[in-house]
DNA sequence: TTGAAAGCGCTAACAA
DNA sequence: TTGTTAGCGCTTTCAA
């Protein structure tokens, strides 16, 4: 077995040219004829040849790697293995990131640690790196030692942000109840340190206060188990609600479960509206209707802006939130 | 801003040693005082300096980056944002990675170009590679170039895997269904090219011939629409079925729904096991009994191999799959 | 259009 | 215990 990995000088030998010229072709900037550069391919295919990642990285000094940084706040709610929102963050990076022949790093920062390791990652930068579901002083932290950054939930003013209009859709969700004949809208939030759950918490108190509802609401965590309590304890308290607008599919996926145990029907009796769009939405019985994020989307934009350059200060771009209209509103 | 980073040099010069000192400190190997070690450690934190991961690599030849290769075969599936299985290899991944000071590099290999650039990444390896499903060929491919390759589902006798016991988790479905009184147990299969669900639809068939039951069954692809369609398709044409095994959770959401779509009440009218405990059993309703895949175990047990050296040819080490009971059984 | 030469920041012999 | 010296494989001026 030829253990050994040929270079570009073998490249360069086997065409007959020098290493500068190997390196045009495979890079593919001007400076070298047509019939030199099929002589090169060729070579270089024969030999099975490949650049090596970290040294084209450490000569040009701009690494191609684009690290997705993602925090995890509850441990024991695991991570990109509980939420199904960063499955669909990493579907749209993967195709974003090839098509730039980029690579992508998954760095999951624990909340504890999460200070200290900021630093270092700053400094490790590569490309860039995308936020989710990061606090805003975290990111900010950040930010102050790397420029390269995108941030996919909102922050601080100047750091550049792919926003999804977390707002708006919770008007959205309970516009939809409300035209659906619902007057008794439950919420249920999410945690009060993710800044996406608290602009869908001010979405929700706004439309049911334009709309001269009553604003009730729990607290569910992002998770499902949080979603199903808050959902058993909102009916118990409040028997005569008709609809809820539950912040995340999860926890929506928990809000049915609850109600159907307690005898009701979805969304005969209550109707439900959740947020993400996310697999959870599809796996409830019966499918949710909810907010859709672009998250995909986002994620390859995000993505590209980083292989394009250090994005501007106070960049922002607001997503828009659709409703996906399914079974349970 | 200093947009300069320090290097190993200027930690040097900052504390009157000679770069190879540094490293050594840096390193954590034997050859330096106490006291100077104290000395280069003071000067590095102030200087805010960070080793780059690539002159490490170019100088030492030996990366540390573990690979995680997924391979997509629909391509309208998406990938990792389609199936919760990925979520918890990720999630698997991280902690056991971030133990050994090694980085993930997610790549997703579309299933046209996968043979062409299944070759490149042989030569691109790192300290290697986890197969997540890959179909036998690709992974004999792969692994007849880069010997550094831990497999998470079965693929050929030579290639290292970590497998879980499917054959045996599938009967296990089948007796519990069976002990609940079960006597119509239908199966919605995976897809004939994956060879996870081979194995299952084989327990399944072993396990129904032993207990004198008929086989019925039909394919679901994977996904939620196909569990939904083939559920739909079986109640159709065997009203009488009183159980399914369904070969993965993501299609037994599906399933639920279709069932309980006919009127039928589950578990009562027909109790369903699922396959993987992913999200998807949580966020069915009523929630999946399903059986369990200790896939983070898995995934990190495959990272600490491949840090700790090149896998034998051949390995082979089987986890158990256990029932977990919720209430679709 | 091509080639020569100088590093990128680090590790790893080898000397001292 | 410490320092010196070569590179690792590539990109990138700068000349030719």
């Amino acid at each position: 077995m030829g253990e050994v990995r040929p270079t570009i000088d073998d490249v360069a030998r086997a065409a007959g040219v020098s290493r500068s010229t190997v390196s045009r072709v495979i890079n593919d900037v001007p400076g070298a004829s047509p019939p030199v550069r099929t002589r090169v391919r060729v070579a270089a295919a024969e030999l099975g040849y490949h650049p090596s990642q970290a040294a084209r990285t450490l000569a040009s000094g701009r690494p191609r790697t684009v690290d997705l940084v993602a925090v995890t706040y509850d441990t024991d709610t695991g991570w990109l293995g509980a939420h199904p929102y960063y499955s669909r963050v990493l579907a749209g990076l993967m195709p974003a990131l090839e098509g730039g022949g980029a690579q992508l790093r998954v760095l999951a920062l624990g909340a504890e640690a999460a200070a200290e390791r900021i630093d270092a990652l700053a400094d490790d930068a590569t490309t860039g790196m995308i936020l989710a579901n990061i606090t805003p002083e975290l990111a900010a932290r950040l930010y102050r030692r790397c420029p390269r950054i995108v941030s996919l939930v909102p922050t601080t003013a100047a750091i550049p942000a792919l926003e999804a209009d977390n707002t708006g859709g919770a008007r959205t969700a309970v516009a939809h109840l409300h035209a659906l004949g619902r007057r008794r809208v439950a919420a249920v939030h999410g945690p009060g340190t993710n800044t996406c759950a608290i602009d869908r918490r001010t979405g929700y108190e706004d439309a049911v206060r334009r709309l001269g509802l009553p604003a009730i609401g729990a607290p569910g965590g992002f998770c499902r188990e949080g979603g199903h309590a808050a959902a058993a304890r909102l009916l118990a308290d409040h028997p005569d609600i008709d609809a809820m607008f539950v912040a995340c599919d999860l926890m929506a996926a928990g809000a049915v479960q609850a109600i159907t145990a307690t005898g009701r029907r979805v969304p005969d009796d209550v109707a439900i509206v959740g947020f993400d769009d996310s697999i959870a939405a599809t796996c409830a019985n019966p499918p949710l209707t909810t907010m859709r994020l672009p998250v995909e989307q986002m994620a390859a934009e995000a993505a590209r802006m980083l292989l394009d350059g250090t994005p501007a200060r106070g960049y922002r771009r607001t997503y828009p939130v659709e409703l996906v209209c399914r079974e349970s509103a």
